[in-house]
DNA sequence: AGAATTGTCAACCATTTGGTTGAATGTTTT
DNA sequence: AAAACATTCAACCAAATGGTTGACAATTCT
């Protein structure tokens, strides 16, 4: 599915809205793991940690892959780079003093093309 | 309310989740705005926008204040970080080759602190 | 005091979310 | 081919979300 940059967002925001899928976005970065291992440390049951692997993926910050039996899980961590540039634009606010921000203000010409 | 660190990234996220509400904190950065002027470019009821004012307040990414007959929405970017932080812990993975997260492994001792 | 303005609250509604259980699918093993 | 394993799908449920409208509250203007 095609998406609007709004929509990149909101999806990729909201999967990261729910501690367990974050959780699950840390025990998938370094290695691959399998649906079944991604879900032994929770307490739900496998099949609602596999509608949020749907949430990841439709967010497309992992991609699921069938390898013999087993389904592997493997993060796409650069499809969380338009979630951390949004936030980034931010930054000025909260690392400048408030004066600072007037001359940022003067300078500004508005290079951040209208996402969000 | 005092949140978990876990708890205040689900508000944090959940309240960037909606294009509404990202381009509210984009309307209020420069300046402060009466809720009245932050409601006026969206089609929804002013009942509406409020609610997701509530949203981004209860996330502390805003703060409203009674300045005469009027509600002043101010941007309160600080609480934006502990979500670039989280995100920024990614970077490494989409900044660098395979080969050298491999070292970058080996150094790993884990320095981010259980959130998330 | 009364009217106008600004914004919130309450009740309501449809849709989405996050979980469950049980049946179904795809793959490997026997 | 049958059994076992790994995972998803479908149906269901309660709670949360995002919107509406109308009543209410706070402030200012006349």
């Amino acid at each position: 599915m095609v998406k609007s940059n709004a929509a990149r967002l909101d999806s990729i925001f909201h999967a990261l809205s729910d501690a367990t899928r974050r959780s699950i976005l840390r025990d998938v970065a370094w290695r691959e793991r399998t649906v079944g291992e991604v879900a032994k440390p929770y307490r739900m049951s496998l099949a609602a940690v596999s509608k949020h692997l749907n949430v990841l993926e439709s967010a497309e910050l992992i991609a699921r892959e069938r390898r013999g039996s087993f389904q592997i899980v493997r993060l796409k961590a650069q499809n969380l780079r338009p979630a951390e540039e949004w936030l980034a634009w931010y930054e000025k606010f909260w690392n400048r003093q408030l004066d600072a921000l007037q001359t940022y203000l003067e300078g500004d010409k508005d290079e951040h093309s209208g996402n969000g």
